[in-house]
RNA sequence: GGGCCUGUAGCUCAGUUGGCAGAGCAGUGGACUUUUAAUCCAUGGGUCGUGGGUUCGAGCCCCACCGGGCCCA
């Protein structure tokens, strides 16, 4: 070709920048965009006549033999993830987005010489084609599509990884749109996600549930315990904190009379990043006026169960290793103090002294941060009771001094009325029957500030206009929060990083 | 925060005692009308994470930094 530089090619990477592969590819490209005509549209045509989904053809011709013709044409795109050519008939494997599959056949008896020539030169592993012609199978029985014409769909310039071996961990993490090409539990993943998601609301909503949202940016952070990532607001020239939690708005929508709300959406704590923490994690929050903690904790088994429904189609879930896990039926409903005295062999309560808590703890070799009654009980509690959770298990009522924005036991001094959800060894929610009276909450602002004032990071600050709407009046109510990413992780069996799409990456 | 492992071709990975930088897939040229990770012939491709140091000589040894992972706290 006599052809010399375009103007183009200035912009264009530099050799020193691209592969040897992607200038190959690169050229293909060019000569496709300039042999528009004659090649079918060019390398990126804006339409295509596709009549079925690749899906849609193999279920429709399931039934078709070895080596048959059904005499039906049909025109089908895909990402060529398997390309053989035998000189005068070429093979390929067009798989669509879903995973599904299709061969085509390209022969020199249907398309001619140079539509043959054409492909062989120009079309590679990874590029998207269209292909029409008749559905048949080969010698061999695989279901294709006899071309009697291509066209390229989209070219692509980097070259597709050897699909043969797995990704590693950190090709997947942080290119996970090659995941998705490359790996079935990846696609699997997404749509189980989006699975729950949907079931989340469809459940709220059949229960009569508001979906609203509420602030991510705030003024205060606040409605839980963490450090928030702090960013400026040039209009308002202040400080502005991605939210740690959206309860103290979810609040003030009760006490507005919305009595039945949640938010599912993201929070942020700016805190350490490992493989089961993520700075942003995706949080469900719903709150259920005239309501308390078992309410909601029944809202939060149902919850759950109609996810595993959603995604296994049984509440008992096959998990991505193969093992099965039982999330059906009424969940245990155990005590804190009671199931941590039968642990211990004696009664163990809000009265118990703080010297013989310590005693057991040092006999366990427990350290304990912040010298508590409650610290103690929960760190005994964790040491003693939790490995030994084999069902989902709500486990109720908790120390008093631990969990400062719970409304107190309506019975048992010393102890609120909260609940942890533990399943599969993690804590998967929280509920509480929530504070409403505003003249305690505020006195237990006032704590948090002078923890705040002491240096404490993860206190949380005096809300002024959040008391300002509990003193108008918020109904008892039960509320509850849930993670999101390890809602998924007990439905699927995955880790963190696999249930997240795209995690944040260095 | 401490300890251990890891970074080499587009992808997945080898690389011996410190002595010419390797394989498979992918790519390029050629043969082949039924391939399924085809086969056969030929062949190109490297800032060995980055920067220092030791050495006649460093992918390999030492130091620092960057990225990733695992365990512990």
């Amino acid at each position: 070709m006599a052809e010399q530089q375009s103007p183009a090619d200035a912009t264009e990477p530099t050799p020193e920048e691209i592969s040897e592969q992607q200038a190959v590819r690169l050229a293909k490209r060019e000569r496709l965009i300039e042999q528009a005509d004659d090649l079918g549209g060019g390398a990126y045509p804006v339409s295509l006549p596709i009549t079925d989904a690749i899906a849609d053809v193999r279920a429709k011709f399931v039934g078709l033999g070895v080596d048959e013709a059904s005499g039906e044409r049909v025109g089908v795109a895909g990402r060529i993830v398997h390309l053989r050519n035998t000189g005068k008939l070429c093979f390929a494997a067009l798989q669509s987005g879903d995973g599904a599959r299709i061969q085509a056949m390209v022969s020199l008896a249907e398309v001619g010489e140079e539509q043959l020539a054409a492909w062989k030169e120009l079309v590679d592993l990874g590029d998207h084609v269209f292909v029409a012609g008749e559905v048949i199978t080969s010698r061999r029985g695989e279901l294709s599509i006899m071309a009697t014409e291509w066209r390229m769909a989209a070219k692509a310039i980097q070259p597709l990884p050897n699909l043969h071996n797995e990704l590693s961990e950190e090709t997947r993490v942080r290119s996970r749109y090659l995941d998705l090409i490359a790996r079935e539990q990846a696609r699997r993943t997404v749509l189980d996600r989006a699975a729950v998601n949907a079931s989340l609301r469809r459940t709220f909503t059949e229960l009569g549930f508001v979906e609203v949202e509420t602030p991510m940016l705030q003024v205060m952070h606040g409605g839980a315990s963490a450090r928030p990532f702090v960013t400026h607001s040039n209009a308002f020239d202040t400080e502005l904190y991605l939210r740690i939690a959206p309860e103290l708005y979810l609040k003030r929508a009760v006490v507005g009379g919305i009595e039945r709300v949640y938010e599912i959406n993201r929070n942020f704590r700016n805190e350490g990043a490992d493989s089961t923490h993520s700075p942003e994690f995706a949080m469900l929050e719903a709150y259920q006026a005239y309501g308390d903690y078992h309410s909601i904790a029944d809202l939060t088994q149902r919850l759950i169960q109609d996810a595993a429904l959603a995604v296994s189609g049984s509440h008992v879930v096959t998990w991505a290793d193969g093992t099965e896990f039982d999330l059906g039926g009424e969940w245990d409903r155990i005590s804190m103090y009671d199931s941590l005295s039968a642990a211990v062999g004696e009664t163990i309560s809000p009265e118990t002294p703080i010297e013989r808590l310590r005693e057991l703890a040092d006999a366990e070799d427990i350290e304990i941060d912040h010298p508590l009654h409650g610290k103690y009980v929960e760190e005994l509690w964790e040491h003693h009771v939790k490995g030994g959770l084999e069902r989902p298990t709500f486990v109720m009522d908790f120390p008093v001094d631990t969990s400062p924005l719970v409304r107190a036991h309506r019975s048992i001094a010393g102890v609120v009325e909260k609940w942890d959800l533990y399943v599969r060894g993690f804590e998967l929610a929280t509920g509480y029957s929530e504070l409403v009276d505003p003249v305690v909450q505020r006195e237990r602002f006032v704590e948090q500030a002078r923890l705040a004032a002491g240096g404490d990071p993860e206190a949380m600050q005096l809300d002024e206009e959040f008391l300002r709407a509990l003193e108008f009046g918020m109904p008892p109510s039960g509320g509850m929060g849930m993670g999101i990413d390890r809602l998924l992780m007990a439905v699927t069996g995955l880790g963190i990083r696999e249930t997240i799409l795209f995690p944040l990456v260095k």
